[in-house]
DNA sequence: TCGTTCCGTTTTGTATACAAAACGATCCGA
DNA sequence: TCGGATCGTTTTGTATACAAAACGGAACGA
């Protein structure tokens, strides 16, 4: 594996997962040294990292992390809605039924998955959905722009830390979504799309405000 | 200005006004000596490019470009209508109507300025109603994700070498997108735009099969 | 006390040298 | 004649050295 894509990886996984907080400088000598690398393909890890937004360059002339605020959350619902819900119609159009009709079962049984296996499994079925729909869809230019969003909402998604409630709401959302691409229903499939990501949304905004004024209180 | 930017606008210019064909091999070595600067810049510039799609680094060790094809041109236009139906939606939601009125004054009068200055004016308008979307819209991340459509609808454009019936037709259909906004009718500006896409990628599509036949004759 | 300017330090941007890997051509064998 | 392997050449990947620019702090003046 090359230095580079140690170092992207490296970098992405440790700014999606928290382990590098917001507006933390980004040094090329230091993440260079840390990461046992040359600062020459670091630097190529960092362009990458700025153009997929995971680092902000506009501002002085070091990297920093991006903050997670509730006003980029609901923009990147905006643009999620966007894709996501015409992503749903061409999968009710192209889908095989017997990939979704399996998935409907999965997300039925979500309640047992996250009592016996915790909240790793449920994603993991999550990307499952994902990945079942850029197959369906059949568009490359269409699944890198769902990466991208995706990716951003990791982030948001770790720092709302889903509680179990809504994490079974959702899986009953999935479940409805599946059930209209299964049966090839494009206005429903795009209409429950929305509705899921409009509940979604809330919960992260809700969070967020909760944790805002926690913070304040401190 | 840095070398790697200076690499990076020249390069990306040599690609979208096709100065580069599909499939040229981009040697590091070669385009750094030609643009003037050293290979480490030029090679942030390449994977910038590649970033965007505009540099296929997939096949091989050395990028090319990719060439358009009716099928990924076709693909393009799924990703857009996604994101451009949902921008005219929230565009009719926020808009300043007099920015759009005078848009709508500019496409009634397209036939006037395609003639007395040329096709570049008439794209010229364009660039400016793609520019009040996007302040209309005001949402950062989705003014990346549609410029990202627009880099490669360039490429796909200037193949198709729009023909002035296209083009007029394609003005009227801008106006009436920009009559909606104006009002304030985000279904209308909605479907609207849906009209005008599927209308230019039928233009498109069928200028690309006159080519494609026009080359197998030869 | 506040603002401004200058200088030292740090950090980024670029160039070049070297190592590694991949492609292509040629030669050998069947 | 065709398939495959090996070697040479080319190209990319990485490291390091140097130049330039930007930030921060201190000192000076108002």
């Amino acid at each position: 594996m090359r230095a580079s894509d140690l170092a992207y990886e490296r970098l992405r996984d440790d700014i999606l997962s928290w382990r590098i907080a917001p507006g933390t400088p980004l040094s090329e000598i230091e993440l260079a040294a840390r990461l046992g690398v040359s600062r020459t393909p670091l630097r190529a890890a960092l362009a990458r990292l700025a153009l997929e937004g995971l680092v902000d360059t506009s501002r002085g002339r070091t990297g920093i992390v991006p903050d997670v605020s509730a006003a980029s959350v609901a923009e990147l619902f905006e643009l999620r809605e966007a894709l996501e819900t015409q992503a749903a119609r061409l999968a009710a159009r192209r889908r095989d039924p017997a990939v979704f009709e399996s998935l409907v079962a999965d997300f039925a049984r979500a309640s047992d998955t996250l009592a016996a296996s915790g909240i790793d499994a449920y994603y993991e079925v999550v990307a499952r959905f994902d990945r079942a729909i850029d197959e369906a869809v059949g568009n490359p230019a269409f699944r890198i722009a769902l990466d991208g969003v995706r990716t951003h909402l990791v982030r948001a998604r770790r720092m709302a830390a889903d509680k179990p409630a809504r994490l079974l709401r959702a899986a009953d959302e999935h479940r409805l979504i599946c059930e209209a691409i299964r049966d090839g229903d494009e206005a429903l499939a795009s209409s429950a799309t929305a509705v899921h990501l409009r509940a979604s949304l809330t919960a992260i905004l809700a969070t967020l405000d909760a944790r805002a004024s926690q913070e304040g209180i401190r």
